[in-house]
RNA sequence: GCGCCCGUAGCUCAGCUGGAUAGAGCGUUGCCCUCCGAAGGCAAAGGUCACAGGUUCGAAUCCUGUCGGGCGCGCCA
């Protein structure tokens, strides 16, 4: 419809009524959120009229004329300062309804990203432990981002940043070989400082079981490579089991470790790049605010023109003993996206990161000549409660709520729906008992069981369309659409049905948007409101209007008709249920 | 002290990147079950969009300041 509106005002001015090369881009069309002022809603004149030299209203009339003559349009008003209200002929609808059903599982499908190569890093959690309920959002929300970005066209690679190479590493080999000592049979204490947790204690086994008794003659220096590796091995498939409950997966694990060791110090060549452009300097920084740091000590050191790059101070890039900082080696990380194509990049990092934002955008500014572009999304912190009580953790130090318990309580649909059914940076508060609740007020059931419902109104209709498919899966769908695809779409005219129509035309537009904003939750609320709308359409039928039923006996027009509305409905239930990663369940239990 | 995020109905939150009379759910109140799923639906009440300025045809949305809440604040990861 933009097109539309563009070629309309494009025609004015070759016409010589306006003046010519206009700069249309800040014209939008779009639904108004009031119906009663049809069914989009343009600013065009207002942002035209100031240009143009006329009055807003001047123009509109000039533009409503172009629009009237087109065949989708049904009537068109100027309204207030200069609103143009467009309402679009009913076959409009059924058109798209038509598109929708014709399209399936690739209905929404959008190429906006043009084939452009984004990196999407999500939950990054350390090796060192089963993850827990605090690394779910980032992932569950990192996950439907990739999928939405795939979605809309862009080419997307998942990617884990492994934190192999720090010191809590060595800490995590140190616990396990505690462990392993332990598995041969002596008896243990773990000294403070060191990870409890017994997950540690299947990986001394596996150690006793693989090694014997040769490391214990060894010195820490000789076991210690061996033990992290074989350690970190094990806990990286934890994790991907975890993640896996969640059914989460990622195209690249990329080890931090990799970065400084092997060919060449990765982290070093990164930072003599930043020297060569001039981003490094030896000096020293005033001593940090706020919370006195014990033992600060003023000294040289070298440091990254962060500042220079819309960042607050300069950075350090090694450490007093001279080992690279986090930081430093976050830099090459970033650089090795870089380096491998990535021009768009988005990391998802959890709330305690948010001071660290600035530093990095100003790192890749800074490598990448400007070039590349970060969004880092922040995920705010998950509050667990159950029916309204928060949930307490153990005190016991190194005791935490898993990821797996929560999985395994509620599911994996309620958990990963009700993650996304928040912007990601708000708190959100997770409630263990409700989100399993089978009402209204639990936004997951309510979605699948819309899903459930219209796969219930296919069942119940062979009684009166015997040869209409039957079945789940895709297979069924398309055979079904095919079935359906001769329906007269135009029986389909009661104001509920034209709403419901005009929600299913809007999805790929909400896809779009969700996609470029990088907001998975807006698919979320948008689902909820096409199942809201389906579920009043079915009572609707249920009560008031029984003429309104999906099934009419003895009518096998309308009756097809209405289903081809369902499936339209089921298509897109589908669809946006699955970006979300949850499934659409073919009835409730 | 500085930086980032947040402040919208009694509660939990949306608000489509600046549009028209700010929307949902819960809760409250009132209706609707002989009958296809009441695990539901319909309706009403409820708002100085924290506050004060500014930008413009137009602001919950953008800018500045104030107040309130959260997170972070050399070499931890």
């Amino acid at each position: 419809m933009l097109a539309r509106v563009v070629a309309s005002v494009s025609a004015l001015s070759a016409a010589g009524s306006l003046p010519p090369s206009l700069d249309t881009s800040r014209v939008v069309v779009e639904p108004p959120r009031d119906a009663s002022h049809g069914d989009m809603a343009t600013n065009a004149a207002m942002v035209l009229a100031k240009d143009a030299g006329k009055k807003p209203r001047e123009v509109a009339e000039a533009i409503a004329e172009r629009l009237r003559a087109d065949d989708l349009v049904e009537k068109v008003d100027v309204a207030g300062p200069g609103f143009i209200n467009i309402t679009l002929k009913a076959s409009a609808w059924t058109a798209a309804l038509a598109a929708a059903i014709a399209a399936g599982t690739q209905y929404g499908r959008s190429q906006v990203g043009q084939g452009t190569k984004v990196n999407v890093e999500y939950v990054s959690a350390n090796p060192t432990g089963p993850m827990h309920v605090g690394h779910c959002r980032g992932a569950v929300f990192g996950d439907a981002l990739a999928s939405l970005l795939a979605f809309v066209g862009f080419d997307v690679t998942r990617e884990y940043y492994i934190n192999d190479a720090g010191a809590q590493v060595d800490v995590l080999a140190r616990s396990a070989y505690l462990r392993y000592r332990e598995a041969l049979g002596e008896t243990i204490e773990i000294p403070e400082g060191l990870y409890p947790g017994d997950y540690l204690v299947p990986v001394g086994k596996k150690l006793a079981h693989d090694h014997g008794r040769t490391l214990l003659a060894q010195e820490e220096a000789e076991w210690l490579p061996v033990v992290r590796a074989a350690t970190i091995t094990m806990m990286m498939a934890a994790i991907r089991d975890d993640l896996a409950a969640l059914n989460i997966d990622f195209d690249v694990f990329f080890s931090e470790r990799s970065l400084i060791v092997g060919k060449s110090d990765q982290v070093a060549a990164a930072i003599n790049f930043l020297r060569d452009a001039g981003h490094i300097y030896e000096g020293r920084l005033p001593p940090p605010k706020g919370a006195p740091v014990e033992d600060y000590e003023d000294r040289e050191q070298t440091l990254f023109r962060a500042s220079e790059f819309g960042d607050d101070v300069d950075r350090p890039l090694k450490k007093s003993d001279g080992a690279y900082t986090y930081f430093a080696s976050d830099i090459a990380y970033h650089k090795s996206k870089v380096d491998r194509g990535f021009l768009k990049m988005i990391d998802v990092w959890g709330a305690d990161h948010g001071g660290y934002i600035k530093r990095m955008k100003a790192a890749v500014a800074a490598i990448s000549a400007g070039r590349a572009d970060l969004d880092v999304k922040i995920v705010q912190l998950v509050k667990l409660l159950r029916n309204g009580e928060p949930v307490k953790m153990s005190k016991r130090s190194g005791d935490f709520v898993t990821l797996r318990e929560v999985v395994d309580e509620v599911g994996r649909d309620a958990v990963r729906f009700m993650m996304l059914y928040r912007k990601n940076d708000a708190v959100l508060d997770f409630d263990l008992a409700r989100v399993i609740e089978q009402s209204r007020d639990n936004p997951v059931f309510y979605v699948q069981y819309g899903h459930a419902r219209c796969a219930s109104i296919f069942r119940n209709a062979a009684a009166e369309v015997a040869d209409l498919p039957q079945g789940a899966g895709e297979e069924a769908a398309v055979a079904r659409a095919k079935f359906l695809s001769s329906a007269s779409l135009d029986l389909l005219s009661d104001p509920a049905e034209l709403s419901l129509m005009r929600r299913i035309a809007l999805y790929p537009r909400a896809v779009e948007q969700a996609g470029l904003a990088h907001e998975p939750h807006r698919i979320a609320f948008y689902l909820y409101e096409l199942a809201s709308e389906f579920h009043s359409l079915w009572s609707l039928g249920s009560k008031e209007k029984p003429y309104l039923r999906f099934i009419i006996q003895n009518d096998l027009k309308i009756t097809l008709a209405r289903l081809a509305l369902v499936q339209g409905v089921v298509t897109v239930l589908a669809s946006g249920l699955n970006l979300l990663g949850v499934g659409a369940p073919e009835e409730m239990r």
